[in-house]
DNA sequence: ATTATCTATAGATCTATAGATAATGC
DNA sequence: ATTATCTATAGATCTATAGATAATGC
């Protein structure tokens, strides 16, 4: 019966001031990571403050630095952690070679799309900070690079017969349709969350389809 | 030869203090306005302070003041000013109920990405700020929703034959598609701008109508 | 001893206002 | 007299660090 599994399993360290919000059972990096998510995609990331996250996690402004290095390392861990799954699907469909291109674009489409809208907050509205360009963000940027070289290879692979020509200014015209697509719908997705995401992001995709010219 | 054309106009009121960039000859407040333009896109809207606008735009912060109330001020009449002929045009071609409603959609899409991307700043990116939730902006909004409800007004008028039946849902889907991409591909423009957007603008009205599954 | 937290705060902003100033207009 | 600008600044932040404190671990 020593440290029992539900109520408080004895942490170490100084006690948290109380009047703060209830602590949610989760390690505290993690509730920091939720709290800036859910504020970062409200009200904007410039617009939070330190205190801002710290407090809705239920900590001290300064505590939050035991975590983590300050806003810019916050938003580097959310946004690598958001586009890894997409890139690792993208990855693994780019060498699935015996299954028809078109089939594994929508599939990647679809995923991506459930990925953005599905979870509580908008995290791919943060793709569109103009802080991402920012030095500090480098590797979120070569992902998304990556997963865009993805879409790219997928897409390359649906041409046919006499598309077969090399037409690299078409392709690349293609891709950013495509890429486009999938980033501003996830977006217009925040005005009507109530709707059902599965269905959504099955449409998206054959979206996606039918802009690339492939035939759903 | 009193107040020639091109030199300085004689002013009226204190000069400006000199160390700062030369004026540029467009009115004071339209200055401001291009200056915020430019930060609000590049920086994002809550990390452009109103020093930097006012100092970009010639003036010392202060002077910010005479013309705008602060920097909500500026956003919204960007805002409003960057949808206002979209809008115009909209409502002049849900009108022209004589020509397909497909020809009137092309050419409202095409429109809108090149009002949205052809502008040396990224305009269009303004609209998905989250500070654009507040009270300031309902007008903005509203002008917005007429946009999107000229896009359906539009949309609906290309179903045909057994798609008559009414499907709300549907319609509905196929107007974020559609409008999803418009706004997710002037965002993705950003990162090659150096593509024309002439062609660029009648691809992405190609691929509207792919997704509202009319024939081009 | 180690750890997680706290309190306190220095230093650096940023906004918005008050009031002075240097032009032109009449 | 009117206007457009300036300088100066109060008050309100916000970030990041220093150092204290209150738990558990050994």
């Amino acid at each position: 019966m020593t440290g029992g599994t539900d109520d408080g399993p004895r942490r170490v360290g100084r006690p948290r001031a109380d009047q703060l919000r209830p602590a949610s059972g989760r390690p505290p990096r993690e509730e920091l990571l939720y709290a800036a998510a859910e504020l970062f995609t409200v009200k904007g990331y410039a617009a939070t403050t330190t205190r801002a996250v710290a407090e809705r996690a239920g900590m001290r402004q300064a505590t939050m630095y035991h975590y983590f290095g300050g806003k810019e390392e916050l938003l580097a861990e959310l946004l690598e952690s958001t586009v890894a799954p997409s890139l690792e699907l993208a990855r693994r469909l780019v060498q699935e070679t015996d299954r028809p291109a078109g089939r594994r674009l929508w599939e990647l489409c679809r995923s991506d799309v459930l990925l953005l809208c599905g979870g509580p907050y908008n995290l791919g509205a943060l793709y569109l900070l103009p802080e991402v360009s920012g030095a500090r963000f480098a590797r979120f940027r070569r992902m998304r690079q990556e997963l865009r070289g993805g879409y790219r290879e997928l897409l390359d692979g649906t041409r046919v017969g006499a598309e077969l020509a090399d037409d690299r200014a078409g392709l690349v015209l293609r891709n950013d349709l495509v890429f486009g697509l999938i980033e501003g719908v996830m977006l217009i997705h925040r005005s009507d969350p109530a709707r059902p995401v599965a269905a959504f992001a099955e449409a998206t995709a054959d979206a996606a389809l039918r802009i690339a010219g492939v035939g759903v």
